[in-house]
RNA sequence: GGGCGCAUAGCUCAGCGGUAGAGCACUGCCUUCACACGGCAGGAGUCGUAGGUUCGAUCCCUACUGCGCCCA
C-alpha cells in the first residue's frame, strides 16, 4: 500500500495514538499571553485529582474541545486551561481507606506524615486525568496546567479569605451547622441530600408541672428529648392557651422545660399541635431558641454518640440512644404511640450517613452582597445562561443564598489563615488551644510577637476550607491573579464557562460571585450547562449498579472480564473499540437541551461506522485523483457538471448550517448536520454521480470533479475536525491540497462562500433526484434484482424537466440501473408497466420481457397463499378462547400483531400481482346511469400521441380487427376497449366501448378487490388531464409514494437549515 | 410544601400554528470495482389524557395523569 492509499477499514486505533504527541510537540495548543487575535478563554473543570475520568467529564471535554477547536480555527487566540481540584473530602476519605487497609488511621500518623502520603497520591494519580484528556483528543495549553493546591493558587485562597475578612465578608460564628459524624466536619447546606425515608413519628407525653394534664409532642427523634429546653404551642391555639408560660417535666431527665408560645415553630393542624424544642439539635428549633433566648444543651458529640449531658444514657450512639429512649418511655408510660411516616432525611453527600445538627464555631462567608452583584451582573446580561431556563434556577439559588460555611474539620486542603495566640487563647484540659473559645486573627502570614502574644507563639487554626472555596476563584487565580498577569489581562472575563448543571449552585455561582467582588467584572461571558450522563435506562451510573463505563473502554475496547457487570452483560465478547472521534461525535450528538443523556452503545457504533464512511468516502477520493494537485483556480472558476455546482451549493448549506448550530450551542445541530451532508448527499448522490466524469474519457471533466472531490472532502475535514480531531488530520494529510498551516488544527474554519450558492443547479437536480428516485422505489417495491437493467419511459409536461434528464442520463442511467430511457411528453403509456409518480415525472418501467411476468406472478400468488395460510392458523388460535385467557399476554399480543403483519402482507402482494396482471389496464365501467365513458375518454385520450405500435403487436392486433367478434358478449366488448385504451388505439377503444354499451349487460364496476382488478392502470393512472371523476376512479391507489427516502432526507435537510 | 423539566415511530430524541422528522433498531433484496462499519427499498406514530383559543393545534392556553430533577 502505497503512503497515499488508505486501509479498506478504518482502524481509530491506529490513528488516534499517534497524532496527540505530534500535536503537543509542535505546541499547537499554546495560547499566547498577548496577541492580535481576539482571546478565546476556557477553564477546564477541574477534575477530582485522585479520581478517574468518567463519561460526564468525556462530555465536558469534548464539548469544550469542540468549541475551542472551532475557534482556534476561526483565528481566536484560543485558551483551555487544564487542571485537577485537591478535592478536600472526597480525596482525604480515599486515602484514609488506603490507610484502614493498613489499619491505621490519620491519627496515627499524624497531620504532616498523613499529608505526605495524600502528596503521594495525588502526584500517582493525578497524571491520569491528563492522559485520559489527551487520549479524548482534548487540545489543552498543558503548559498552563494548574493544581488547586499549588502554590500560586494557595497564595490566591490565602489572599481572598484575607481579604473578604478585612472586608468584613468573612466571619467567625458559634451555631448550628451540619455535621457530618463520620467524617467529623461541618459542611454546607450544599453538601447535605435530603432522602424521602419510611421512619416513625413517636408521640411522647410531657405532665404539665402543678397538674395532672401532660403535653403530647410528636417528633421524629425521641432521643433528642435529652436536650429540650421548651415545648412550644400556637399562640392562637385554644387548647394550650392557657398552658402558656407554665412548665413541663421532661421525662427521663426531670428537667423542667417551659411552655412557650410560637407561631412560626408550630403548626396547629399537624400531631397534636404540641413541639418539643431541642435548639441544640434541630434547625428549627435553633432558630427558635434564638427567638426566646433558650438554653442549647448539646446531647450529642462529635461522633454524634450521647455525651456527659445526656446523663444516664451517656456514651451511646445516637440510634442506639434512640432505642434506649424509646424503650424507657414506654415502660415508664410516657409513650403515647408511634406512627409511621415518611420523612425527609438529611445524609451526607459524602460518607452518606444522616447529618446531625450541631452546635459548632465555624468560618462563613457573608454571601448576600456578593449574591447582589451576581444577580445584577445577570440581569444585565454580562453573563448569559444556555440553556436559557437555567438562569431563573441561578436567580433562584441566589435569591435565598444563605451565608456559607466554609470550614471544615479536614487535613487536605487550604489551611485557614487565622491564627490562635497561644499566651492568651483560653487552653482545654490537655493543655492545647480551645479554639470554640478563643479569638482568631487573620493574617496573610504568621503574625509575630505582639502585645496581646508577646512570646510570638501562635497555633495556625486547625481547619482547611472548602473545595468549593478554591474552585470558585478558577476563572482567574489559574490566569495568575492576584498578580495582574499578561494572561488575566488577556483571558479575562472567560469567554465561556461549560459545566454540568448539577453544579450550578456549587461552582458556577461561588464563581460569579467571587468574580465580580475580586476583580470587579464577570468571570465568564457565557454560562453552557450540559446534561448528565446516565446509562441507557436512564439510571445514573454507579460502581454499585456496576452501570459505569469508563470512557477509555469505549475509546480503546475492553476484554469482558475487566468489564463492570452491567456493561459485560451487554458485551459478553468485551467492548469493541470506537475510538475517541467515534465517541466523542456520538457525545456531541447527544447534546440535547434535556438534563439526561442516555448513553446507548449502539450509537457509538453507529457513529463508529460514519467514521468508517468517512474514511472509505475519502479513500475512494484518493484513489481516484490521479495526477491531481490543487491549484490557485477557484473551484467555481473551472468548467463545473451539473453534479459539481450541486455539491458545491450543498456544502455551502452545510457550512452555514455548522456555522449557525456551533454559534449557538447546538452541538447535536451541528453534528447531524455533517452527518447528513456528509452521508446524505456527499456519499449517496455525489460520489456517484462523480464516478461517470471519473470514469470516463473527458480529461478536463475529469480534472474538475477531482477538484471538487477534493474541495469538498477538505472542507467536510476542517468542518468536522473539531468533532473528531484524528481521522480528519490523519486524512487532511493526504489530500493533495496547498497548506497554508501544518496541521488542520490550525486550518481556517470553512466560512460560508455566496459564490458557492447555486440554485440553480439545486433545482435542475431536483427532476433527477425524483427520477432515479421513482426507478429505485419501482426496483424495491417489483422485487427486480438490482443488477438488473430496466429500460424507462419517463414523461412530463414540463419541458425544461425534459431538456434537463436528457441532457443529464449519464446520471440518471447508471445510478437508476437504466439499460435505456425515453423521455417524452406525457403519450402512450407502456404496457405491463410498474409507475410511480415523483413531482410532475410520470415514471415507467415495463415489466414484461424483464422478469417471467408468469413466473413473478406464480411466485407472488404462492407468497399469498403462505400467508394466507398463516393467517388462518393465526386467526383459529385466536379465536380460541382459553388460548386467550390462559396464554401470556405478551404471546397473544404478539400474534395479533402477526395478523396485521401478515394483512398488510397480503394486501401489498396482491397490489403487485395486479400490477404485472397480462393485460396492464384498469379502467372502471361506468356504472349505471354514468356518463359514457367512451366518449369520455376519447376526449382525453385524443391529446395522446400515439406511438406506432411494434411490429407484432401490430399483426396482433390487425388479427384481432379482421377476425370474428361475433358472439362477444358486451362484457368481452368491453374488455376490449379497455384493453385497446390501454395501447393508446383511442378509435378501437372507443368502437369496442360503443358495441358494449348496446349490449344489455354491463358488467358492474368492481371494487378493485385484490385479485380481481386484473387491469393496472397504465392508461389513466397519471394522464395529467383527468380531472374527470370517472378517470379518477379508474386511477389506481396511486402509489404516490411521497416518502423517499432521498427525497426524504434533501427535504429534511433543507429544512434543517 | 415551593419551583422547574419532560411526555412525538420499537429505542434515543429533533421539530413546534398549516397533510409528522432523524439516527439506531426492524423487514426485504443485493457481496455492484470507496465502504457489508456497505448499497437500494420498505413497514412503523389518533405527537400522554380532557377541554379551550383558531379557518386550522403535535405545536398556544387551562386542567389532569405519569415520569424525573432542584430547593425547603
Amino acid at each position: 500500500m502505497s503512503e497515499d492509499e488508505l486501509s479498506k477499514a478504518y482502524d481509530p486505533s491506529q490513528v488516534e495514538k499517534r497524532w496527540y504527541p505530534h500535536w503537543l510537540e509542535r505546541g499547537y495548543f499554546k495560547a499566547q499571553a498577548s496577541s492580535s487575535k481576539p482571546p478565546y478563554c476556557i477553564v477546564l473543570p477541574p477534575p477530582n485529582v485522585t479520581g478517574s475520568l468518567h463519561l460526564g467529564h468525556a462530555l465536558t471535554a469534548t464539548i469544550q474541545d469542540i468549541l475551542i477547536r472551532w475557534k482556534r480555527m476561526s483565528g481566536f487566540n484560543c485558551l483551555w486551561v487544564p487542571g485537577t481540584d485537591h478535592a478536600g473530602i472526597a480525596t482525604q476519605m480515599v486515602v484514609e481507606r488506603e490507610l484502614q487497609k493498613e489499619k491505621i488511621t490519620r491519627h496515627d500518623l499524624g497531620r504532616e506524615k498523613f499529608l505526605e502520603r495524600v502528596w503521594a497520591w495525588k502526584m500517582k494519580y493525578g497524571e491520569r486525568i491528563g492522559e485520559q484528556h489527551k487520549v479524548l483528543g482534548a487540545s489543552l495549553d498543558w503548559s498552563r496546567e494548574r493544581f488547586t493546591m499549588d502554590e500560586g493558587l494557595s497564595h490566591a485562597v490565602k489572599e481572598v479569605f484575607v481579604r473578604l475578612y478585612e472586608q468584613g465578608l468573612m466571619y467567625r460564628s458559634h451555631r448550628l451547622i451540619n455535621w457530618d459524624p463520620v467524617l467529623k466536619t461541618a459542611l454546607s447546606d450544599l453538601e447535605v441530600d435530603h432522602e424521602e425515608i419510611d421512619g416513625s413519628l413517636w408521640h411522647i407525653s410531657y405532665p404539665v408541672k402543678g397538674s395532672d394534664r401532660r403535653l403530647t409532642v410528636a417528633t421524629t427523634r425521641p432521643e433528642t428529648m435529652l436536650g429540650d429546653t421548651a415545648v412550644a404551642v400556637h399562640p392562637d391555639d385554644l387548647r394550650y392557651q392557657d398552658l402558656i408560660g407554665k412548665t413541663v417535666v421532661l421525662p427521663l431527665v426531670n428537667r423542667e422545660i417551659p411552655i412557650i408560645a410560637d407561631a412560626q415553630l408550630v403548626n396547629m393542624e399537624f400531631g397534636t399541635g404540641v413541639v418539643k424544642v431541642t435548639p441544640a439539635h434541630d434547625h428549627n428549633d435553633y432558630a427558635t431558641g434564638l427567638r426566646h433566648q433558650l438554653p442549647m444543651i448539646s446531647v450529642l458529640d462529635d461522633a454524634a454518640r450521647t455525651n456527659e449531658n445526656a446523663g444516664a444514657y451517656a456514651g451511646l450512639d445516637r440510634f442506639e440512644a434512640r432505642k434506649r429512649v424509646v424503650a424507657d418511655l414506654e415502660q415508664q408510660g410516657f409513650l403515647v404511640k408511634i406512627e409511621p411516616h415518611k420523612l425527609s432525611l438529611a445524609v451526607s453527600q459524602r460518607s452518606h450517613v444522616p447529618v446531625e445538627p450541631m452546635l459548632s464555631p465555624q468560618w462563613y462567608v457573608k454571601t448576600q452582597p456578593l449574591a447582589q452583584k451576581a444577580i445584577e451582573a445577570v440581569e444585565a446580561g454580562r453573563t448569559r445562561f444556555v440553556p436559557e431556563p437555567w438562569t431563573n434556577t441561578f436567580y433562584s439559588w441566589m435569591h435565598n443564598i444563605q451565608d456559607w460555611c466554609v470550614s471544615r474539620q479536614l487535613w487536605w486542603g487550604h489551611q485557614i489563615p487565622a491564627w490562635y495566640p497561644v499566651d492568651t487563647s483560653p487552653k482545654r484540659s490537655d493543655g492545647t488551644i480551645d479554639f470554640a473559645k478563643a479569638t482568631p486573627t487573620v493574617a496573610r502570614s504568621k503574625p509575630g510577637k505582639t502585645a496581646e502574644n508577646p512570646s510570638g507563639e501562635w497555633v495556625q487554626d486547625p481547619d482547611v476550607l472548602d473545595t468549593w472555596f478554591s474552585s470558585g476563584l478558577w476563572p482567574f487565580s489559574t490566569l495568575g491573579w492576584p498578580e495582574q498577569t499578561e494572561d488575566l489581562k488577556t483571558f479575562y472575563p472567560n469567554s465561556v464557562m461549560e459545566t454540568g448543571h448539577d453544579i450550578i449552585f456549587f461552582w458556577v455561582a461561588r464563581m460569579m460571585m467571587m468574580g465580580l467582588h475580586l476583580l470587579g467584572d464577570v468571570p465568564f461571558r457565557t454560562v453552557y450547562l450540559h446534561a448528565m450522563v446516565r446509562d441507557e435506562k436512564g439510571e445514573k451510573m454507579s460502581k454499585t449498579k456496576g452501570n459505569v463505563i469508563d470512557p477509555l473502554d469505549i475509546v480503546n475496547g475492553q476484554v469482558a472480564a475487566n468489564l463492570p457487570a452491567a456493561v459485560r452483560n451487554k458485551f459478553p465478547q468485551g467492548m469493541p473499540a470506537m475510538g475517541a472521534d467515534a465517541m466523542r461525535f456520538t457525545l456531541a450528538a447527544f447534546t440535547q437541551q434535556g438534563r439526561d443523556i442516555k448513553l446507548s452503545l449502539e450509537r457509538i457504533s453507529g457513529y463508529k461506522a460514519f467514521c468508517n464512511k468517512i474514511w472509505n468516502a475519502s479513500r475512494f477520493a484518493l484513489m481516484n485523483l490521479g495526477d491531481y494537485r490543487a491549484d490557485e483556480t477557484f473551484i467555481k472558476d473551472r468548467q463545473l457538471s451539473l453534479a459539481d455546482r450541486w455539491i458545491l451549493a450543498r456544502l455551502n448549506k452545510a457550512i452555514s448550517g455548522t456555522q449557525s448550530a456551533l454559534t449557538q450551542f447546538q452541538f447535536s445541530d451541528a453534528a447531524s448536520t455533517l452527518y447528513q451532508f456528509l452521508w446524505g448527499e456527499f456519499c449517496d448522490w455525489y460520489i456517484e454521480l462523480s464516478k461517470g466524469s471519473l470514469y470516463g474519457a473527458d480529461e478536463e471533466a475529469k480534472q474538475s470533479t477531482r477538484a471538487v472531490l477534493v474541495y469538498c472532502l477538505d472542507h467536510i475535514l476542517r468542518l468536522l475536525h473539531p468533532f473528531m480531531p484524528f481521522i480528519t488530520e490523519e486524512i487532511w494529510q493526504k489530500l493533495p491540497i496547498a497548506r497554508s498551516v501544518e496541521t488542520i488544527c490550525l486550518a481556517p474554519y470553512p466560512e460560508v462562500n455566496r459564490r458557492l450558492d447555486d440554485p440553480s443547479a439545486e433545482a435542475e437536480m431536483k427532476p433527477l433526484i425524483e427520477a432515479i428516485d421513482g426507478l429505485r422505489a419501482i426496483r424495491g417495491e417489483s422485487n427486480l434484482s438490482p443488477g438488473l437493467k430496466l429500460a424507462a419511459h419517463i414523461q412530463t409536461h414540463n419541458a425544461q424537466n425534459r431538456a434537463t434528464l436528457e441532457k443529464w442520463r449519464g446520471y440518471l442511467m447508471p445510478l437508476a440501473g437504466l439499460s435505456s430511457v425515453q423521455i417524452t411528453a406525457p403519450g402512450v403509456k407502456p404496457l405491463q408497466a410498474a409507475a410511480e409518480v415523483r413531482g410532475d415525472l410520470e415514471i415507467y418501467v415495463p415489466l414484461a420481457g424483464i422478469v417471467d411476468l408468469a413466473e413473478e406472478r406464480t411466485r407472488i400468488q404462492k407468497e399469498i397463499t403462505k400467508a394466507e395460510n398463516e393467517l388462518v392458523g393465526l386467526k383459529k388460535r385466536l379465536d380460541n378462547e382459553s388460548f386467550v385467557k390462559r396464554a401470556p399476554p405478551e404471546v397473544v399480543e404478539k400474534d395479533r400483531a402477526r395478523i396485521d403483519e401478515l394483512t398488510g402482507r397480503v394486501t401489498k402482494l396482491h397490489d403487485n400481482l395486479g400490477r404485472i396482471q397480462p393485460v396492464q389496464v384498469k379502467i372502471a365501467p361506468p356504472a349505471e346511469g354514468a356518463i359514457d365513458l367512451g366518449e369520455e375518454l376519447k376526449e382525453e385520450l385524443a391529446q395522446v400521441t400515439v406511438a406506432a405500435p411494434d411490429a407484432q403487436v401490430k399483426e396482433a392486433l390487425d388479427k384481432l380487427r379482421e377476425g370474428t367478434k361475433e358472439g362477444l358478449s358486451s362484457k368481452d366488448h368491453y374488455d376490449l376497449g379497455v384493453a385497446y385504451m390501454g395501447m393508446g388505439l383511442v378509435d378501437d377503444a372507443v368502437r369496442e366501448f360503443t358495441v358494449a354499451k348496446k349490449g344489455d349487460e354491463v358488467p358492474a364496476a368492481k371494487k378493485s378487490a385484490p385479485g380481481a382488478a386484473p387491469k393496472a392502470a397504465v392508461a389513466v393512472k397519471k394522464g395529467k388531464a383527468p380531472a374527470k371523476p370517472a378517470a379518477k376512479k379508474a386511477a389506481p391507489k396511486a402509489k404516490a409514494s411521497p416518502k423517499k427516502a432521498v427525497a426524504k432526507k434533501l427535504t429534511a435537510k433543507g429544512k434543517r437549515k
